[in-house]
RNA sequence: GGAGGGGUUCCCGAGUGGCCAAAGGGAUCAGACUGUAAAUCUGACGCGUAAGCUUCGGUGGUUCGAAUCCACCCCCCUCCA
């Protein structure tokens, strides 16, 4: 790290635009400041492409800038003309402040809202917004913003320009109350700089316009690359979705798999922005994976990394267990209690009890998803015809194969397998109590 | 309010009376090859073992037969007012 952050953030590849950069670098250098980026309300929990801007604050945070997380609680409402075209929903007052409280609780893995003066801070948009009437709104903010210059921003040049999708008045409007959410934190909080994806730039900016206006002062905007995966598909989905922070959405052990199995191409890269490992260390690790790829020294690392960072050092322990059992061809080696530690360790297990055919129980598991996401009988069949299945490791290609006791690990476990990568646990009921 | 253009299976997008469960591409899932990578190739891709059943904005209608024709309605876009 030098003292420079501006430059440290280059360095990782976490800065697509910034504005003034010298007069930001000299900004940052002379004093401690204030930085925000925003979070969506929408979801139950944050997800990993949430994870971007959260350490990006936590490395402001970590050379003494105080970080704060903007929750959406009023813009959630509208959506961004940028993001996806859906409606959103609205949010009750009771469902913001849920989610305000699981940001924070999620968010304080990674920063400390509990040191002095730079302690992060989570704030509600809601709470400014709200109440605005709509001659205030348009009497105090509205006439500072040109719509010829809102027009010519690309977010919403491109919503024009596309006949088939249009853009609402509402929508329109979303990037002057991001302005004024801006405005209202700088004057709170002399909060100077607005951190965001590249694709906030046009809102970012028209921020720091208002500010330079309604303030006379000046502030500054820092965007980060838009992650994509090398292979241009969306980052951070995965099959079933998105992966999830909290444990219970997406367990350690996948979300580990997530980040185990980055391609070559963005393993480095994501190093730079997921871990704080310094420069020297994924210098090594990259040379070691352009020498000897298939180590994946990098992916294992990073899955290392990550996991221990968002689930501390148990759920990278019960995530290794899990993978190593699954992946390391030792499933002979596994004894009665690491298969009932598996299930504890958070693979996915189903229950059965006596005999039940491997159709079934692909259903039941819920492995025999079809591409649509429905689970059926007739993609259980096509799985098993297709040799997609194997159960305790051996290949299974008949269609009336039965679970029982007798084929089961310890006469108790199958350890159902789809592809190369899915897993599930099924387990024997048994009269044992002290079993559930 | 007026004129015009649209709404097709997860997405894009063909299809304008039977050969349509609906071309093609993407996404997705699986197989092969590999390194739990990428690329590539193969298969699947509404439900069902099958017979068959349910789809093309909605509701009715014409027809032996409709995604395709007609009526009304809903929604989106463009231009005009």
């Amino acid at each position: 790290m030098t003292d420079n952050l501006l430059e440290d953030f280059r360095q990782l590849g976490l800065v697509a635009q910034a504005s003034s950069e010298e007069a930001l670098e000299t900004h940052l250098r002379s004093g401690s400041r204030t930085v925000y980026a925003g979070f969506d309300p929408t979801a139950d929990s944050l997800h990993i492409g949430n994870l971007v801007p959260l350490l990006a604050l936590r490395r402001f945070q970590l050379a003494g800038h105080r970080p704060i997380l903007l929750v959406g609680g009023a813009t959630g409402m509208i959506g961004d003309p940028g993001g996806r075209n859906t409606e959103r929903e609205l949010k009750t007052r009771e469902q913001v402040i849920r989610s305000l409280d699981r940001i924070r609780a999620q968010a304080s893995r990674f920063l400390d809202f509990d040191c002095g003066d730079n302690s992060a801070v989570v704030v509600d948009n809601a709470q400014w917004t709200e109440s605005m009437t709509v001659i205030d709104f348009l009497r105090d903010i509205g006439k500072h913003f040109s719509v010829n210059a809102m027009i010519a921003k690309e977010s919403v040049r491109r919503r024009i320009e596309d006949d088939s999708i249009g853009i609402s008045y509402t929508e329109f409007s979303y990037m002057i109350l991001q302005s004024y959410d801006f405005v209202v934190l700088n004057r709170r909080y002399d909060c100077t700089i607005q951190m965001g994806g590249s694709d906030q730039w046009g809102n970012i900016t028209a921020g720091i316009d208002l500010i330079r206006r309604m303030e006379g002062k000046q502030a500054y905007a820092l965007t980060y690359p838009l992650l994509t995966r090398s292979d241009g598909s969306k980052f951070g989905k995965s099959t079933g979705g998105a992966i999830w922070l909290d444990a219970s959405m997406t367990s350690p052990y996948a979300f580990y798999q997530f980040w185990r199995n980055a391609s070559d191409d963005d393993a480095v890269k994501w190093l730079g922005i997921f871990t704080f490992l310094d420069s020297v260390e994924i210098e090594r690790l990259a040379t070691a994976m352009a020498q000897d790829p298939g180590a994946r020294a990098a992916q294992i690392t990073l899955a290392d990394e990550v996991t221990r960072l968002v689930h501390g050092d148990e759920g990278l322990a019960t995530a290794r267990r899990i993978s190593e059992a699954m992946f390391a061809n030792s499933l002979g080696s596994l004894e009665a209690d690491d298969l009932s530690q598996l299930a504890l360790d958070g693979l996915p297990v189903t229950m059965s009890s006596g005999q039940v055919t491997l159709m079934e129980m692909l259903v039941e598991s819920g492995l025999a998803v079809t591409p649509r996401g429905e689970v059926t009988l007739g993609q259980a069949r096509k799985l098993i015809k297709g040799n997609a299945v194997s159960i305790n490791g051996i290949k299974i290609t008949d269609e009336d194969y039965v679970l029982d006791a007798d084929n089961a690990l310890f006469g108790r476990y199958h350890i159902l397998q789809k592809g190369k990568k899915n897993h599930h646990l099924v387990v024997q009921k048994s009269k044992d109590p002290g079993f559930h």
